[in-house]
RNA sequence: GCCCCCAUCGUCUAGAGGCCUAGGACGCCACCCUUUCAAGGUGGAGAUCAGGGGUUCGAAUCCCCUUGGGGGCACCA
């Protein structure tokens, strides 16, 4: 019995892209629902813009998404894994020249000695005359005398696939049949560069046919071409694999993705603190759908109910906001010691960016988790927070300190009667259920609403209007601290009186 | 220009002829909870199912046309 053979083929020509990470997502769930393979091939061919940065940034990131391979390249000292090696086409040159070879000598391949300018100036006239561009098949048949004359002049030829005539049928299975005239093809393609290093379309086909590929699953943008990968494959005597062409991901105006248009990459969501399970979740509800009314999955639960043929057909704008909702969804279901060490790097950033002045401990972190967890949209949010607990100086804007109806000289009353009340409570009893009756008491005997007072207090030690409850935050803060804090604003708003401003 | 694909609330989608006076989710708006902000709960606005023809007793669902959108047409991947 032969079990499904899916595979990513990323090129390094970039970092890791959203919509690369999509379709690697939709191999994996295949593979993984239908017991099948995930390979992952790395397509550097194109030399000039491949870099192994960016390879190591696709390998990471596919990483960190979870979605691990079964067979692959060779990476930081651990052994290719899997019966194809290499699966890096560089190292698969003689590969594709073996094919070519072939090619040529049934003649179903040519070499092709037009140079740059003239197939330029073919698509230039093609365009002026408003017809689709195409190569005219110039060198399509040379005499072996002319190809002489041509190589004698030190003409390095180009290799062309012979399209011919007919039409090709694709069974796709998200799409279903599609059958495309191969006149619309564009005339014979090249395979090979002039400097004999092959092309795409070329060593897709030769390797997918070598590594026994059963199902291309890629974005639609290769639904087009897809003609020319099954008269390779034909050519070169092998059977096609299945195809199954996924909806593009699209921009809020509903062009293909762009990184002009959208964030793209997936270490910058990444950086900002979108978790895997968030990302993993929602990239794969792009698209796709189990039918049910069910949207919060985890890997393993995608993984279950994928199915191929439930994937949509029309391309799905990238709704950030929506993915900021899962995210949080994600965040609030982490185990607390997990949280805390995915948290760890962000505040190291908060830290290294001056933004805090030092890194909270263990437990002062875990003790803050029931308030923090659920107001969490993203890790990266964290300095925003709650970054307030870990300054040495805080900066407060006085005209935030006056609540909305409380006027200047009753804030000030306000802060340092707070400030007495709570020296009052003490180290020992420095906890919220401790802090929060005086301080009601002190706002009801002096007339003022509970909410005016906390909120003075909430700005005084923390900058913001906006906080975590703010017991536990005074909690958190310290007694010390807080008096330090409720001193020092107070002392700032009678200043600010006293120079009339 | 040519070829191909697509078309349900702003967005992601459910819907595979009668269960649809179209369901869910995000976002938005109210209200509840409440010390602020979140989270949570409840409710609401929001889609003449792109338009027009068919087929059928019956169409969001099937067919055709139109319109709109997208993708592809490289010695990029």
């Amino acid at each position: 019995m032969t079990t499904d053979r899916v595979r990513i083929a990323p090129s390094p020509t970039g970092p890791l892209h959203i919509g690369t990470a999509r379709t690697a997502l939709f191999n994996y769930l295949h593979a993984r629902h239908t017991g099948g393979t995930f390979i992952l091939r790395l397509e550097d061919t194109d030399v000039a813009r491949s870099s192994i940065a960016y390879e190591k940034d696709i390998l990471d990131g596919l990483h960190w998404l979870g979605l691990r391979w079964d067979e692959g390249p060779e990476v930081a000292g651990e052994a290719a894994r899997g019966p194809y090696a290499p699966y890096r086409q560089m190292g698969r040159l003689p590969l594709y020249a073996e094919a070519a070879d072939r090619l040529l000598a049934e003649d179903k391949a040519y070499p092709c000695y037009c140079t740059a300018e003239e197939l330029d100036a073919e698509r230039r006239r093609l365009e002026a005359e408003r017809r689709p561009p195409r190569y005219g098949g110039r060198c399509a048949r040379l005499t072996a005398d002319e190809r002489a004359a041509f190589e004698a002049e030190g003409h390095r030829p180009a290799l062309r696939f012979r399209v011919g005539e007919g039409s090709v049928v694709i069974d796709d299975i998200v799409r279903g049949r599609v059958e495309i005239d191969v006149a619309n093809l564009g005339g014979d393609f090249v395979i090979v560069r002039a400097d004999g290093t092959p092309l795409y379309h070329f060593t897709v086909v030769v390797d997918d046919a070598a590594m026994r590929i059963t199902h291309v699953i890629r974005g639609e943008d290769h639904l087009s071409n897809t003609p020319k990968h099954v008269l390779l494959f034909r050519a070169l005597g092998h059977e096609p694999p299945a195809f199954a062409h996924l909806p593009l991901i699209l921009n809020p105006d509903r062009t293909k993705i762009s990184k002009r248009k959208s964030q793209t990459a997936i270490g910058d969501y990444r950086a900002e603190g979108f978790i895997q399970e968030a990302l993993v979740n929602y990239l794969a509800l792009l698209g796709w759908s189990t039918g049910t009314e069910e949207e919060v999955l985890s890997l393993d639960e995608l993984v279950e109910r994928f199915d191929l043929r439930a994937v949509n057909k029309a391309g799905a704008v990238f709704d950030r906001e929506r993915l900021e909702w899962l995210n949080g969804q994600w965040i609030r279901r982490l185990e607390p010691d997990d949280l805390i060490g995915r948290l760890r790097p962000f505040l190291e950033d908060q830290l290294a960016a001056g933004r805090i002045d030092r890194l909270p401990e263990e437990g002062e972190l875990r003790a803050l988790l029931p308030v923090i967890q659920e107001r969490l949209p993203r890790l990266g949010r964290i300095g925003d927070l709650v970054g307030f607990l870990w300054v040495d100086e805080l900066h407060v804007d006085p005209a935030d300190l006056v609540p909305k109806r409380w006027d200047r000289p009753t804030t000030v009353d306000g802060l340092r009667a707070a400030r007495e009340t709570l020296a009052a409570v003490g180290e020992v009893s420095w906890e919220a259920d401790e802090i929060e009756p005086p301080l009601r008491a002190l706002a009801e005997a002096r007339g003022w609403k509970a909410g005016d007072l906390f909120m003075a207090v909430r700005v005084a030690v923390t900058g913001r209007r906006e906080t975590p409850p703010l017991f536990d935050t005074l909690v958190a803060l310290g007694l010390r601290r807080t008096l330090e804090r409720l001193g020092t604003a107070a002392d700032l708003l009678s200043l600010e009186a006293l120079s009339g401003t």
